[in-house]
DNA sequence: CGACGGGTTGAGAGGCTTCAACGTACGTGG
DNA sequence: CCACGTACGTTGAAGCCTCTCAACCCGTCG
């Protein structure tokens, strides 16, 4: 919102995989100490973007993946015809932009919802590096995979399905993914984007989500209070959608 | 339905990917000649499954990717809560198996919708095949990201809609993959699956599907007569599809 | 011919959207 | 520090779209 950034301001500084707090969380898993150091040599730590702030945009070309560092982003299709819509959250330790190495281009705008750090990782470079240490090319293969099986059974399988359901698939989905980051504490998911945002992502009506976490909050599965949501009956709420996930 | 057919039965015979009637569309895409004979040496060919055969089975342990070298094929996931769901369709040089590489485990069964054949690739072997061939490494990353590109787009974007721009979102995209394949021929699309099967995976009750593909002949969009669909008019079909696609 | 699966048609119910209005939190400037 | 504006969020009422259930149709096959 505040300013452009051009793709130059991501180049801040060398990144240290070694020493980085999300390590188990990047691409770097599995990769012994002493090839690490290559995987520094490609990968650049961007400086902090701001709350609103626009990483990049839609048809920007692809040439970096991004893994985020510390900080939450979401990912929206432009508004040519007016409306917008979220496509994605992306959480610290996240891979962004593996949906833009076959287009070339970015297909949506990618902002930051609070402050947020990225790795920039160059994918030619990247790739060059994957035929070296097969371990990496595991890691992506694993990665890319991951987010084909997410896609397909969150959104293919959640069409039919009610709102309070998808809104359950989605709170626990990111209650037990977010695990103890800073995000959770006692039960309590504190998260910084909007509820426009969330009900956007869900395909709903801001109205729509409003009057259905009052349903949830009603029968006992949750406490909603502005941007926290208190998980109350997890054990409640994963039944409710278990329904939809046999297929892990 | 006729009967099982346990794994072993996908190897039939070495496949020759150098002379393969899909060449242009299978993985050795960009693979110089004297390579395609590494890749010769781990691709097996199936035998011909007949429609409404399975392939393989939800929980399945996953060990190979599968390209359709010639038929149709359908996933589903598994009947648990009585509901079934087609989560997708699979023509000519389309790699299968990809969302299983995270989960080790098939999320779905496999199925036959008319006579088929597969090309089944061993994943540890053409992960080993990839380090020494780069644009082999390449095809799958980019076979990878545009399955990623696809779902994201087809499936959440695609949630508010309504059930008309679904369907000409679908038909217009089969139209254009299948090309001048033997399932298109003047302007006249011949799909082997069922409507149920159809409307199944576009999240839609049978009945549903019915009434909009009537309301898209009345429209002028199409002639739908049974299993074949005729195309009237693509461009104006596009049109309403496009506000869609804005991100290509 | 009769049974069956696939497909269509009709009527009614329910859930989500839409539109409009009202509340509430937060930041800015006075 | 308070007042106001704006963005975010909630609430209410009405309408529409899709689902559900039930009946019917049609082509295929024993």
């Amino acid at each position: 919102m505040k300013k452009k950034s051009p793709d130059i301001r991501l180049v801040k500084s060398k990144q240290d995989c070694g020493h980085c707090d999300i390590q188990e969380l990047c691409v770097s898993v599995g990769i012994e100490d002493q090839y690490t150091e290559k995987l520094n040599e490609i990968v650049k730590q961007s400086g902090a973007f701001d709350a609103g702030q626009i990483v990049y945009r839609r048809g920007d070309n692809f040439k970096s993946l991004y893994v985020i560092q510390s900080g939450i982003a979401k990912s929206e299709t432009g508004n040519i015809d007016g409306r917008q819509q979220v496509t994605g959250f992306y959480f610290p330790g996240d891979l962004i932009g593996i949906e833009s190495i076959s287009t070339k281009k970015q297909p949506c705008d990618l902002i930051a919802v609070e402050k947020t750090r990225f790795c920039e990782i160059p994918f030619a470079e990247l790739e060059k590096l994957c035929t070296e240490l097969p371990e990496l090319q595991h890691e992506l293969f694993l990665r890319m995979g991951q987010r084909i099986h997410h896609d397909e059974f969150t959104c293919l399988v959640n069409r039919g399905e009610t709102v309070e359901r998808r809104i359950l698939l989605f709170l626990t989905e990111i209650f037990q993914k977010l695990g103890n980051s800073k995000y959770v504490s006692a039960n309590c998911l504190s998260l910084p984007m909007t509820k426009a945002d969330i009900s956007s992502y869900l395909g709903l009506q801001p109205e729509t989500f409003s009057r259905s976490l009052k349903q949830l909050q009603k029968k006992g599965y949750i406490k909603s209070k502005l941007k926290h949501v208190e998980i109350l009956d997890l054990e409640g709420m994963l039944q409710v959608v278990e329904n939809h996930r046999h297929f892990d």
